[in-house]
DNA sequence: CATGAATGAGTGTTCATTCAT
DNA sequence: TATGAATGAACACTCATTCAT
């Protein structure tokens, strides 16, 4: 009787370690050898567990971008509207340590894929048009229910997606410039300016 | 007797098809020999005008830096408030194949940035503080002449910051669903939203 | 309470699967993984019942001799001197697909055996003593009933052999020009010379 | 000012510690580690000289059969028909310790070349047609000057050539049995065959 | 008896770097 | 000053082998 080893979950305690590799010290340090050493296994257990090192990074990435989404549809759960959106843009700044990782490890993947080119898994690579989508939908819900200003819908998602990813980099780029605190604040400006009550605040 | 070569002048010389290799190829395909192969020197000399590819690499971009430098001002001359932070915006997105391998080139340094940790040549490795001072001093330019709305001018700047680099990023990411044309219709909207006059524009 | 697995059927059915992914594929494609995967079984169980790779192969190798032996006793059966000379002769060419992989099989334990030196089993591994002893046998046999011309049967058979083996090794490697009729014709031209009667035929 | 390194002339220096070691340990031994070990260089230096290890054997064997091609033309100098038969037959029997070393070097390509159907190169891998037409064309000739025996000069040349690199396998293959006195005397047999005066001297 | 998980050495190849010329 | 020969470590990947289950 062979060992009993559930691959699925063999292959998701293996992905931890890949994740943690790449987000601490990038994709190209990510080599068969280190995601090894930091798994605590032989380099061989990844052969076995994966093709080739495209699909670990791949899995990996796919992962990260399950866990993602069910992230959001618990944090979202009961909110609509301007609420939900506020939730989700939040969410996805780099606001603590986990998701300053989650960033990092991102990141790595959007700068491989403009160098490389879109490879054939692009489609589950990016997490662009899941979120953007997202953020269309509650900005379009927020209007009908009288909360957010007027305006295309996915205009105003593609600028406030276009903010959060700018803003995430920033943070990464020069912490002491983007503190968190400061993402936090200029978020808060930027769906400020989207609320239909509080939209003259800033104006003055 | 040695030959009289202007140092500074052969290490631009070089730089430029650094330059070209890593806009046309990627970082990844940047190495030693396809970079000498594109100087038309031999490998040595790139050594010999260099610490090791690192430097070759910082060297490059602080060169790009320089010159983006140079262009901003060509192209804000004349210019002050809302108009000069018009042509500041536009002048930084990816809007054609040039800028476009701009874009790449930094976004590869971005991205090891982000990895690595900031190096000792740092300040020199970023467009951000560069540019996001550039766009807070003409914000306040244009509130002083009543055309911006008002606002602290280092968020405006920042949040208008983040909006060009979140934008190049998804511009190069998914060049099909932001388009050239989309991300000027979008950096437009944005501009009309600071702007005084045309606020209200969008809101009703 | 041990499953009753008789050792020698069991080794036979495994390298049975053995003999069909070389003379297939090829030495080199015949990996403890793929030699499994033919068996049906896993790769665990190849190393039960042989001490290791090289142990597989060589004992590939004396089950296909065996079975080569029989076939000539089969072929052989009821005939003497010349005829059976011819049968045999033609029996150990690669005149069809069987014969062709058989050759093949052979062909690669050649390779080995010159590049190692004899090994401990080396007498099992040669098919050349022991089809060179019955070409003799059957050459004496056939100078005895007046069919087969003069001179030393050991020296006959080994010319006999050195062209079968030549043959063989040409029809592989050139099938264009060495095709299985030209083979034919060529023993037959050989086997004319021996010939008491016909050896005049090619000769004037 | 650059070494002056006479890249051919280095090439063949490398490529005699290939056909060292692929004579002597055999083509699966012939590593690019084994073969820089022997050349006493770097395993670097092999990637500088060749494209890739294709391209070092296939380069092994093209200068050996060059240098074969030489030494024929040498030892056939001023001979014709059966005398430059007779030549030619010996000269390609492993005879003597370099022709030995050869023939093993050869046989291992044969022995590739039959596992891994030809390669793109096929034709510059085999000496067998070449032989072949010359062994061929001195039949023809001998024909003519009445020394040679009728019969198809291809045919005769293809049995003389199965002779040839049948003898050469099993003399590998065992050496006790086809020594290089019992080679010679075969081959001579053959020969005698041939030559019109004698052709009956072995049969009765 | 049988499995297949795990190992780790070995493969061809790439490449930054050094340095004699 | 400039060359390119040479080095050797690092890479992804393959595979025979071992062995806990």
């Amino acid at each position: 009787m062979p060992k009993n080893v559930d691959h699925e979950q063999r292959r998701e305690e293996l992905l931890a370690a890949v994740w943690a590799v790449i987000a601490r010290d990038g994709l190209e340090k990510a080599t068969i050898r280190s995601l090894a050493k930091e798994t605590g296994w032989s380099s061989g257990v990844l052969a076995h567990y994966f093709a080739d090192k495209d699909d670990i990074l791949a899995s990996a990435l796919r992962l990260a971008l399950e866990r993602i989404e069910e992230r959001w549809d618990e944090k979202l759960a009961g909110l609509t509207g301007l609420a939900a959106l506020r939730e989700l843009v939040l969410d996805n700044l780099p606001l603590d340590d986990d998701r300053e990782q989650e960033t990092r490890f991102l990141m790595n993947y959007w700068s491989r894929s403009i160098r490389q080119g879109p490879s054939e898994d692009e489609h589950t690579w990016r997490r662009g048009p899941l979120l953007v989508d997202r953020l269309a939908a509650l900005v379009a819900e927020g209007q009908e229910a009288g909360e957010v200003v007027g305006g295309d819908p996915n205009d105003l998602a593609e600028r406030l997606l276009a903010l959060i990813d700018g803003l995430s980099l920033h943070a990464l780029l020069d912490p002491q410039r983007v503190t968190r605190e400061r993402q936090v604040a200029l978020a808060e400006q930027e769906l400020g300016r989207l609320s239909v009550g509080q939209s003259q605040g800033e104006r003055r």
